[in-house]
DNA sequence: TATGAATGAGCGTTCATTCAT
DNA sequence: CATGAATGAACGCTCATTCAT
């Protein structure tokens, strides 16, 4: 064995060693997403608190001691939830502004792809819109850590926008992003509490233009 | 506020009036503010799941039994408590508008009044922007009904708005509600989150220029 | 009134007050010992960890709630039983030595009501001497609180014993009473597992004799 | 001890190795001695209702299924835990007895090595005094048969010194073993609970003397 | 043999509400 | 009106045991 054997070997190695170590992950065994998207549905249709433990097992197809391999207990459940769904939405909206440059616009597509999100999970929409904001103070403190990667999102826009001028120069970041954040999440709250009965997507432009250009003529 | 709008507003006084000659209720005994006080102390400082009725009897210097007189049962309490203390912010607010005519500065005394209130009673804050929060879809659509009341002053702050032709004439009233109320809201509840340790006051001046001009240029 | 009508109805209401601070304890209460002498049964009917609290409720005709509003929770029941039972045997023990002054007979009233006690009843016999040690080290170093007691009544025979001479001089007294108690235990303890056929109280003359002669000639 | 007992005890000892040779159990594998050492060590910290059989697997190095394939549950764990260990102390004690033939010298031996045998393994004396005996009523007639054979070599030694002349002729043999064995073990028990602070090979002789000569003058 | 992921039965405790006084 | 003792339904979580690999 030469030298180079040896350093192609190591990384083999290496590559088994880090698959190994990701696939003993909890969070990549397909339970863990079985578990996740039954609570998702147990607690849209029950609410939170009429969503006993065994109920969610129930749905995910497991025993009931199965839930807690994969989870610390039933909060853990909840936030778990939030951050995969969080992540995955996210990752999605980070996709579809990539290219885009013009903060207006990322603005807007932010907006669409949040309202998307919501009007293509029906069940997903009830539990971050209401049920999720049931919990505690502790929780939420949690929930709240898992948003500020969203939030994180919406502040890149608007310094992009300060930074490129077409947003006002002297915007404070963090009463925008309150903005921000507070119409789109009042909004999507009204759609859910009202059955979700219209189509929250064609609000998108409304609320967009609102932001931008404010109440005043 | 224009003469329509003031009309409104008078009926809408009134029939608060009447309904309260009329019924001659609980309500106007002292027992019943002095268990809704209790229940806003109790809730502010043990939170909501830890607000038991006997801890608010007991806060409020009366037995267990007592709360049934006055209250149909703990959600009624909840409910009750948002009901009488919204009435008097609304109550307030109308005051505090009185003789103002100019749309965009009747929203700067909403804003600032809204705020006001929540930095005055330490409690109430905590109450209404976190723990009222925590209870179930029922109770949540029950007290979407009581905030109605305050939404109507601010749909009637932004008809007023496009009627004087100072808003955009165009304005979707109930996207722009939506708009006002979430960012106040989100506003309120970040700073409530936070331990209330900076001075939410400040804030007003900052958050109605973002509301009537945008975030453009 | 005169200065004695006034003394006198100190005392009254003294009385009255200590009577009536004595009933509000919940020991006093008839519900106390109800539960007590359910317990008593339950445990010695299924064993500790077959009782579960509900059994003991329904045996004691109340509901599961009530056992709370005596006891802070199931092994306080478990504690509260030892100290009630073991207290009336401390004071029942004491009775009937009363007059006694001989250390040596002293002894055999203490072995001989001690067996007693066990024989006359069936079910704290099998509570004491086998369900009651399988409680944790917590609960266990409680109960030997409670047991202090009673091994107080052996030292003080045992110190009586060597200060009127009857007794070695130079006894060890903690050796003689681990002795004493661990002989009467051990006697007690066999009787029960082998469910208590045979009759317990005809030992007494014969552990006595042991104790007092030893095994030598 | 006399000729009599000493064939006894040779038939005793003849029959435990045949049943080993014979069946040539589990029992000789390495893993179910790992498995009881184990046993000891979790007991002995954590306490019994602490111990779960997955921490026992794990402090013996082995799956959790592994132990089924040495033991038929939990209890029997325990239950071989006491006779693995009262088979070896037994052994043991007939050893150092051997050629010593007054009853009186041969209490004195086994006093020491009983309580010299607790000094030695503090996790042994916690688990045999303590945690052993919060398991139900059930495994502890298990363990008393297993018992069964040490107090047949505190009989041997009662009936040689009544033979012999040295004890009195009278003794209750059952009486007596009772006695010898309630005290050893009140004294045992007493100083685990009080976290073996002191010498308890100290106390030997003068729990000897007090068993021979008994408590009067 | 050995593994360890999966199972699911079992229970102490809380607390909103009632009702006899 | 007022009391507060009593009620009893409801549920998250643990862990001994199994069994497919």
């Amino acid at each position: 064995m030469n030298d180079y054997s040896f350093i192609i070997s190591f990384f083999i190695l290496n590559v088994n060693t880090v698959r190994k170590v990701m696939t003993h992950l909890k969070k990549d065994k397909p339970k863990y997403k079985q578990i996740i998207d039954a609570a998702v549905v147990v607690i849209a249709e029950n609410g939170y608190h009429h969503s006993q433990v065994s109920k969610i097992a129930k749905q995910a197809g497991v025993a009931d001691g199965t839930i807690y391999l994969y989870f610390k207990n039933k909060e853990d459940i909840l936030i778990s939830l939030f951050e995969e769904k969080m992540g995955q939405f996210v990752t999605s909206i980070r996709g579809k502004m990539t290219g885009e440059e013009d903060a207006i616009k990322q603005l807007e597509i932010l907006i669409k792809s949040h309202f998307q999100m919501l009007a293509d999970d029906h069940h997903l929409a009830i539990v971050t819109q209401l049920e999720l904001r049931q919990s505690n103070k502790d929780i939420r403190l949690k929930i709240n850590k898992v948003l500020k990667e969203y939030l994180l999102v919406v502040d890149e826009v608007l310094k992009n926008g300060v930074q490129s001028g077409v947003l006002t120069e002297d915007l404070d970041i963090r009463l925008a992003r309150q903005m921000v954040f507070g119409t789109i999440d009042e909004v999507a709250t009204t759609w859910v509490i009202n059955d979700q009965k219209y189509d929250i997507t064609k609000l998108g432009p409304g609320i967009h233009s609102l932001l931008v250009n404010g109440l005043k003529k």
